[in-house]
DNA sequence: CGGCATCCGAGTAGATACTG
DNA sequence: CAGTATCTACTCGGATGCCG
């Protein structure tokens, strides 16, 4: 597997980048207070990336077809996903107050912006990740010499 | 803060691409085993994420300087990070036998690849950090009631 | 059906002290 | 200087049972 190489323009380019996000932060606050580590950590738990895109594929699902589909998740976290991501406004919540009550998820369009995202650094990772596992596999034979 | 509108053939294009990416797994495997899961677990890491950042501002750095600029990283955590990293392919680490040693760190082209991604993921974040902010609060106050 | 409350176990982070 | 070792503390996930 051949990684593309990065040219010298793109380095710069990624520093002045990087300069202009971070460089008036110090770094205490950066770590402390970061709101975009807020929503960077929210988004990239690895339950609500798995949630978004089933809900990206599957317009909209009940509760214990989530559960089903996001295989392995308990009530107690998919309940927990579930609440915080639509009060981040990744997704919307509709209830129909019937006998049994029925609850839909589906994604908002802001959900929809970040699993477009998601959908780019997956395929990254997926170009790459034989990549990484042949890295690893060596690294770990290169430890015993 | 205005959400750009996901038009109907950006959905179906997700659509397209999340079954092409799982549609041939059943969701046991996916979950369990998944490589890309591992993967983005390890990249999507917040210390290796502030790691990798950093070392993208700064060609290279030495162990005590990481650790200075990672505000609150401790030294157990931070050589663990490195370790999983260089092992992983993102970084290269070069120790210069010294009395005092000498050890610097500095992305590989992987890690500046990867690099790439997490910037374009962080400017999304920026972009809507706002929103997320605004959507929380707004989503406290309606449980209220 | 769609959750919430509770409890428990495992893993993980952090602080500190120490070493080649 | 660049880590390792050790111990503690705490979070977080999973299972279960209950309720509107």
């Amino acid at each position: 597997m051949e990684i593309e190489t990065i040219t010298e323009h793109q380095r710069l380019n990624a520093k002045k980048k990087l300069n202009k996000m971070f460089g008036h932060v110090n770094l205490k606050d950066m770590t402390l207070a970061c709101p975009i580590r807020d929503v960077m950590a929210m988004a990239s738990d690895k339950w609500s990336i798995l949630i978004i895109m089933h809900l990206g594929y599957y317009p909209i699902l009940r509760f214990n077809e989530l559960k089903k589909k996001v295989y392995g998740i308990s009530n107690k976290v998919l309940s927990e996903r579930l609440k915080q991501l639509e009060g981040d406004g990744y997704l919307i919540r509709t209830m129909y107050p019937e006998v049994p009550i029925r609850v839909e998820y589906g994604l908002s369009d802001f959900g929809h912006s970040y699993l477009q995202k998601l959908i780019e650094l997956t395929e990254w990772a997926q170009t790459y990740k034989d990549c990484v596992l042949a890295n690893r596999a060596q690294y770990k034979t290169k430890k015993r010499s």
